[in-house]
DNA sequence: AGGTGTACGTTCAATCCCTGAACAAGGGAG
DNA sequence: CTCCCTTGTTCAGGGATTGAACGTACACCT
């Protein structure tokens, strides 16, 4: 605070850069508008950002001026494992994707297997793109497990125990040569949501992923909530019944032994064999009475939890996604239905549940996201 | 934001001001180098401050200047109703008790009887300190139910039924004639924790009243979090046991039904006959096995919740507070095990529980620091 | 086609604010 | 008692924002 006047500065440019950032491209008029600054300040600031090369500004008609965000040169990568998936994009600093492709994986593996496996199919769509490996300026990467915001170091051993004690950003950013960025992927499928979705605009949301676990991120007053030391939002390891299945964290009746897709896929494999989470889905959709029964019971479950979600932090929106999500009403009423019963009626009345709408591609857009606004999530 | 340049000036005016509220009273020269500001900046806001009335200025030896805060004139009530009593504290600004008292109190009455029982207790309080009604400025008023924070009206017709639909504040307001502020009871009881007690300075808490009934509050990033229509926190009410007991609030198995000063005292009806939590708790600190258990069990219901808790916000410090929390270890002790053992464990790690330090005052210390700083709060 | 109105961006003087330096006034150490 | 340090004030200087005035170009109406 060496000079409040020259900070004052500083921060009305960085309100204009943002506000640049985020609407692509507008005049100045515009910008004075949307910032509450005069026309005058405006036109000095932004001479002064184009003078750095912060934007740029193109002839549009008349007088009128478009200025926008400088063309970020270099792409971006989003890595997204799921436990049975790992999903990779390819794209632009403006978030166009230029390739995106999905494998079956499975987290079970240690780190450096997973890793290695990633950074084939980074490679791989570099090349079906034309991409120079040089071009990548950064990447974003989503696991589905606790990771420390301190250190970036995965925790919780039980739950991922190949990957366990490992830094994933520094030993992909070691392979790749590049800054990445690591997130848990409830955080990062939220972000995404937040961003493009179903929760754009929303500033008190929960976001559930079901894939074949179940995570979940908490957005307050539009950021990340991290909580004191990064874990907060692992509600899929809340304790639904005490007495119930064994959960790989250790417990017992956890949501996710209850509503994970993995406990779906056992609960059909009597009568239907080995199917997926999607597959499942579809058969419901297609009319089947056990699948349709056991994602209804699912979504009972969820909604138990979903109902204390409500009662603690009082939502006003949650969206759920991952690949369980895709069930639509068919989950998504049972869930709504106990919440309905069982949260307090205030914070019934103030909640919707909806559907995600970036579907299984939230997690790897999210890292995109992730990747250049690393900034949305709260101060910690 | 119609002028930057007197926004700045009108920030570190604030700056100033809170400054010198926070540090009692100080010299400019403390206050310039706190702040950062210059000492020529301080000088000319420091004789702005004293020309609005909002700061008192006296000489200190040498050219020394003492700021301090203006001493405020008047007093402010804070009233805290139970479910079973009623508690008034008389009070300077500077949050000095000058005189409180508890009684006895049936919540289960309506709004009229209970605020006009406060309204005596006031003016008794009044009386027995020799001081003139008119000095009373501000009332602070805490109440165990939900309240809508928009319009200040008490909801959820089933928990407090003689109250639902009444406007507590502007009742008791019209009855004093002056201001009166009124938040959730568990609100004021974090509130206080926070501003004197065993939250002080701290950041990410959760807070949990177990009284006759149980609530809950949150602070985030050191302020109160209501969520989006400001009934977060409801704690008592999420499902602990499905098939449990029918709760006040229509449901089964409500953590309060299993953890709740009531259940308690219904529980050890059959061998000790009719105690309050307080007699209860005294019986357990003098080794009666039943009571002890009776609360250990309590605890262990409470760990479920704190563990969900934990789970879902990962807080730093869960203070307890309410009459069941005098019993201290009996009651922590079963807390923090099961939170050991369902919390994941880098959120059981995170946390400490402790007990209240400001104990069955907490509510209406609370309310005193309610009436004086409404800003605490989150914006919402 | 021509005229008028409107919106846009730039420039400039006025205004407001913060800061560094100079300065007066005391208190304390030696 | 003197020297030195600290404190608060004053004043000039430089930044930053703004309102008003101005030139320009497009759109629309006649």
């Amino acid at each position: 605070m060496a000079n409040s006047l020259t900070a004052l500065r500083e921060t009305n440019r960085r309100l204009i850069t943002e506000t640049v950032r985020k609407s692509g491209s507008l005049t100045q008029a515009q910008l004075a508008r949307q910032t509450g600054l005069s026309p005058a300040t405006v036109s000095t600031i932004v001479r002064e950002l184009r003078d750095a090369g912060l934007v740029e500004i193109s002839q549009a008609g008349g007088r009128r001026h478009l200025i926008s965000p400088v063309r970020e040169t270099g792409l971006v990568v989003g890595v997204d494992f799921g436990h049975s998936h790992l999903r990779v994009a390819l794209a632009e600093r403006s978030h166009r994707v230029l390739a995106e492709e999905a494998i079956p994986f499975d987290m079970g593996v240690r780190a450096p297997e997973g890793l290695a496996a990633a950074e084939r199919l980074i490679i791989d769509l570099l090349g079906r793109a034309g991409v120079d490996r040089a071009e990548i300026k950064a990447v974003g990467l989503g696991l589905p497990g606790p990771i420390d915001p301190q250190t970036g170091i995965m925790g919780s051993s039980t739950i991922l125990p190949g990957w366990a004690g490992v830094d994933p950003a520094a030993e992909l950013g070691r392979r790749l040569d590049v800054p990445v960025v690591v997130d848990n992927d409830a955080n990062l499928g939220a972000l995404a949501e937040a961003t493009w979705g179903a929760a754009k605009g929303r500033r008190e949301v929960a976001y559930m992923k079901i894939g074949t676990g179940v995570g979940a991120s908490i957005l307050i007053d539009g950021r990340l909530y991290r909580g004191a030391t990064g874990t907060a939002g692992e509600l899929g390891h809340i304790t639904i019944d005490e007495n119930g299945r064994l959960c790989r964290c250790g417990n017992r009746g956890c949501l996710e032994t209850l509503a994970g897709g993995q406990q779906l896929i056992d609960l059909v494999r009597p009568t239907h064999g080995q199917v997926t989470v999607s597959r499942l889905v579809e058969l419901a959709h297609g009319g089947d009475i056990g699948c349709r029964r056991v994602i209804a019971d699912a979504g009972r479950h969820l909604g138990v939890a979903v109902a204390s979600l409500c009662n603690i932090l009082n939502p006003g929106l949650v969206v759920i996604g991952g690949a369980l999500a895709e069930a639509g009403p068919l989950l998504i009423e049972p869930i709504m239905t106990v919440v309905g019963r069982l949260a307090i009626p205030s914070a019934a009345h103030a909640v919707t549940v909806v559907k995600g709408e970036l579907g299984e591609r939230a997690g790897v857009l999210g890292a995109l996201a992730r990747v250049q606004s690393p900034n949305i999530e709260s101060a910690l």
